[in-house]
DNA sequence: CCAAACTGGTTTCATTTGTAACCATCGAAA
DNA sequence: TTTCGATGGTTACAAATGAAACCAGTTTGG
């Protein structure tokens, strides 16, 4: 019977590392500020980009609608972001971080390259361009092939 | 204020690539069997390991034991696998896939590797030969680094 | 021996997630 | 216009997850 091997089957290995990096940066949004996944993509968003609508930040960020309408409500709540009608379509509401909201994203930024730098800084310059366009490429060749459904 | 750029922060696409080829692949064992991704890790250790314990699996494949534990009940239900109590250690359980199990298994494993195959076929051999050690060097970074408390 | 600390594994409970249904609004076509 | 399909966003419900408590059973040290 053939047999795989699970230490050396791709897709496994991303996921766990994948895995562990995010719960090691966790740390930096989680631990400090309670902050989940979702709502810390959200706040990264909207502090990149100004103000955006949660059909964009879904989209920036890789969530499912439902999960940014959680973020977002969490996030007004704590009063980090405002809700503003679009004058054209009823549908549409425009997200901005306040000043509460834009402080605690530019707290976390500093910390959150600084994770970035440090994880880096353990390879060589080579594998740093490895995995990096290596990404890039699976990415690529992720959405090219298999168009689902 | 200093703004961080989402799309190219490694963590963020480590994770959503890592989180997309999981997806793809959850088509093998969830769409045609409606496992879930531990119970599919549980499978695949035992497939290659012929016989193990449930500690020894979490370690094996990065699961929480709570994972494990659920996922064997589920194979069990199933009649995919069998436990047999240790006779030194009554508290030890050895885990075995039986024929069923053993078929399930057989049956997976040439489309994961297929997958994988097709995956990788898409990449360039240096972008194969990048990302692989480069997943092996940040995993490596991740754990030597910030030994955890 | 016996208590205390530890280990393998399960269960409970709260939180997070995904899916699907839903509501409102909008745009296009009849 | 009216109707019908798409779209922005929320909600309801079920399933998956994580943390911590738990129940054996085991080891260690006094």
């Amino acid at each position: 019977m053939e047999i795989l091997d699970l230490e050396n089957f791709l897709p496994y290995r991303l996921y766990r590392l994948a895995d562990a990096v995010s719960r090691e940066f966790a740390g930096i949004y989680k631990d400090s500020h309670g902050l989940t996944r979702p709502e810390w993509r959200t706040l990264s968003g909207l502090g990149q980009h100004g103000t955006m609508t949660a059909t964009a930040l879904g989209e920036q960020s890789a969530m499912h609608k439902t999960k940014v309408s959680r973020a977002v409500a969490e996030l007004e709540r704590r009063h980090w972001l405002t809700r503003t009608p679009d004058e054209n379509d009823r549908r549409v509401e425009h997200l901005t971080l306040t000043k509460a909201g834009l402080a605690a994203y530019g707290e976390m930024v500093p910390l959150a390259k600084a994770f970035e730098r440090g994880l880096l800084a353990k390879l060589t310059a080579g594998e740093r361009a490895g995995i990096i366009n290596g990404v890039a490429a699976l990415e690529v060749a992720l959405y090219r092939p298999v168009e689902k459904q």
